[in-house]
DNA sequence: ATTAGTGTACTATTAAGCTGGTACACTTAA
DNA sequence: TTAAGTGTACCAGCTTAATAGTACACTAAT
């Protein structure tokens, strides 16, 4: 997380994205404790206003837990996670999908790109 | 062009890729006459500045040409339209490709969760 | 020369986001 | 009880982007 924010997206957005984008991916676990908002806010070199925000935003949908004098968590709801992979999958899936329909392409020429694209990587 | 925009995007951004992707797609053709900056703003229901401004853009990105007191037209270099057919796909592929990465996903899982949104629609 | 239609330039105004600062509430451990 | 660490709540101010309003400049046709 070193703060190289994209300038046209608000930070709290980008701070969530990166952290729900570390829970699918298994870097966090339901439970983890996540760092205080002071801390945070230091680590990323932005005001702890900020941070409160991105766990408020998070606590509203349900990702974390924030305790009074504990500090705020990742929930213990696993099920809460799974729904948020699917959503965060299906909402990239369906841009890309739409995106490319926008500009007249179809679903097999969709695949071939990324075929294409996947054999231009090292990780292939 | 209805005008539903996305509110967390400049109104701008979003008449300009809707103009590219008509270009792209066919819609417009090398050459064609723009609305004007106002009966496009009265179309839209946006204020003729910010169709100045989207025209302003596509004109430094070579993508428009405007003449002082005739209009502003699709650009008649070719060429220039299939860079951007080029560059606005690979944004796209690279976008889906990185945000589904973050998220832990490998090209198989991408491939397959597009082959079977394509299934669920009308259209495949 | 006049008029209508066009792009262009300039100057407010508005709204959103981020920051900074302060104060308060709760929990835990010493 | 005290102190340190935590979340929470406000609020004022700054900055920037986006929008809007108005006036000006050019072109073509009459």
């Amino acid at each position: 997380m070193n703060h190289e924010f994209n300038r046209h997206k608000p930070i709290y957005k980008q701070i969530m994205e990166h952290i729900c984008q570390d829970i699918v991916r298994g870097t966090y676990e339901h439970g983890d404790k996540l760092p205080s908002v002071r801390d945070f806010a230091v680590q990323v070199g932005v005001n702890a206003n900020t941070i409160q925000r991105v766990y408020q935003e998070l606590e509203r949908d349900g990702i974390v837990e924030s305790k009074r004098g504990q500090g705020t968590f990742i929930t213990e709801n696993e099920e809460r996670i799974n729904v948020l992979k699917e959503e965060m999958k299906k909402e990239i899936v369906q841009r890309f999908i739409t995106d490319m329909m926008k500009m007249g392409f179809t679903y097999h020429e969709m695949m071939t790109t990324i075929e294409e694209e996947a054999k231009n990587d090292d990780s292939s």
